[in-house]
DNA sequence: AATGAATGAGACTTCATTCAT
DNA sequence: AATGAATGAAGTCTCATTCAT
């Protein structure tokens, strides 16, 4: 699927990462995946930890893209939210993989670069924390507290990551729809 | 605080998977924090992976005990539903480094030793979703998938000891008052 | 000979760090002569470049405290200086392993370390600038750079490491002293 | 400078072997330094090796080409000296860098390309004993051992690659005349 | 109960060299 | 002439665990 050997490498370190930790996955089995010796990754990659913090940064960027995205295209808060929330659960499934690594394995970067991530999460958290204090100002929302608000729902979405399972009765869209119910149902006025 | 030198590992244990993540921390360290050569904590323990079964076993089943005993004495589904969030929060934020290592650290268990860790895991999302199933009998409760209600819920819930800080301006129970709030608004009926 | 474990160490690294020079003397090189496995070394060091740091160092201390105590019992400047070339011709020649890892690997340490080394060979050297320049005040001694002369004098004294072999016709004592006329006449007024 | 890539080649390993050391500098930071790539450096050099042995061999026949030169123009032992020092201290200080690589590196060629290099010095300093001797045999000079007084003498002019900056006081004359009378006077009958 | 020496496997990374293009 | 991918060996160091004392 990977169009140049990068891209191989990195998609062979999410599924190890993904499959057995970062730490657990050594670079010989990432070298192994793709088919090189363990010295020749190095032409690619400069070490094991930027690999992983590369992988986490493209995830968490992709979110942040996407949220942005809605947030200038869609009217009211409520649309906001309920497409941030179709989105979320967009990336989450559709990047099962990727989006594991960022959210279970990101804490293991060293502390600078763990940092970066943790900013990226902020700046992440601070667009929900936005959609939903715009729907308070317009009192399409309640909840005095819209950070703890956008902490609830944004918890609730990113869980997903650790129970999600393809073989399920429900496809990807019904479950996001339906926990947009809820989250909805929680917070809307009225 | 511990009374004896197992429970003394065991804290010194949790405080160094919270902090730098399992892996990452070495028997040595776990040693030097409770005073110990090495070699010595092996009287105690009879190794690293059993002392992280020991701490993420512990940890589930005081979940699952607190949650048994709610549903024992609690009558209506709402009721029981309000305490399980507010008992949860007691004990994600008043154990949580002990959590954390539950949360985050138990998946880097051996197969076998996580899936004892999963199964509990099981039992005790079973008992939420058993809460929300009485409810939608009753009628308290909306929503036609209780397991995925519950994992909304939940996972919410759980997300807590990702950004818990105790320095905030609410105290745990008021963060836990407004959680069930928020929570109890999206599924009761009317 | 060596009494403990880490002189041993010491005293194998000294021998091949002499023979094929720091860098072509591997870790396992130095286990293997000490009849450890390459991890075991680590319980008596902390690093091959620690260990480097701490052979220069009791070497170039060891020159330091000869000189030192020749300044404090001889009385004249000529008396001090012939002193002096024979202690440090005792030490070349009594450790040249040691001094030839010092005058020719010490070089190799990072330069932080690096920088210790070089900081304490020029306290060295400044003892033999003070002992000719104080024969300059007396007029025991010609020339008007005293630096010059003594690095002239440390310098053949040094350069000796290189090229003394044990088997020659001269004891070494006889060596030091044609060195030390060679020199004296090179300075002495007169 | 360079006027053909094997010698632009040629300078930059001087100048970085110089810097840090034959081991410490790899054939990347060589081809960093001319602008190549690693692989296409092979098309100038065989091997890392037989570049130092190149540069080492280079530097030793400089040294032996202008002693040679020196012992058929002058007249006496005490004017074949005289320069001998100088055009030493000529070579020392015009080529501090290749003269360092001679001196420091050279010992870690593999032993059979270090014999090269250590039998090329036998015939430099055999020039300096012979320049000794025959000012012996004309009661020019003193010392019974010719060649001790040249490794004495050569000793304290090669050391200066160690301790020579090009920002001192003096100049680079000026240092090699004080040499001069330095060794003379200790030869010198009379 | 406690030590600390020792193990041995395995971790990440570097590097001189080769070779097909 | 030049590239750059690839090799494979070797490098330093870490670590969970064992065991004689």
């Amino acid at each position: 699927m990977a169009t140049n050997k990068y891209d191989e490498i990195a998609q062979a370190a999410i599924t190890l990462f993904n499959r057995k930790g970062y730490h657990a996955t050594s670079v010989q089995d990432i070298a192994d995946e793709v088919g090189l010796q363990k010295g020749s990754l190095y032409h690619y990659i400069n070490s094991k930890e930027e690999l992983l913090l590369e992988i986490a940064t493209k995830s968490i960027n992709g979110f942040c893209r996407d949220l942005e995205a809605v947030c200038e295209q869609a009217s009211s808060a409520q649309e906001k939210l309920e497409r941030a929330i179709l989105h979320h659960f967009d990336i989450v499934i559709g990047h099962l993989e990727m989006t594991t690594v960022l959210l279970r394995e990101a804490f293991f970067l060293s502390d600078d670069q763990h940092q970066l991530i943790k900013d990226a999460n902020d700046r992440y958290l601070n667009l929900w924390v936005q959609i939903i204090r715009e729907g308070v100002a317009t009192r399409e929302f309640r909840g005095e507290d819209p950070r703890l608000t956008a902490l609830s729902i944004l918890g609730s979405c990113n869980w997903v990551y650790r129970w999600y399972k393809a073989d399920g009765k429900k496809s990807p869209q019904e479950i996001a729809r339906y926990f947009c119910d809820l989250h909805l149902r929680g917070i809307l006025n009225r």
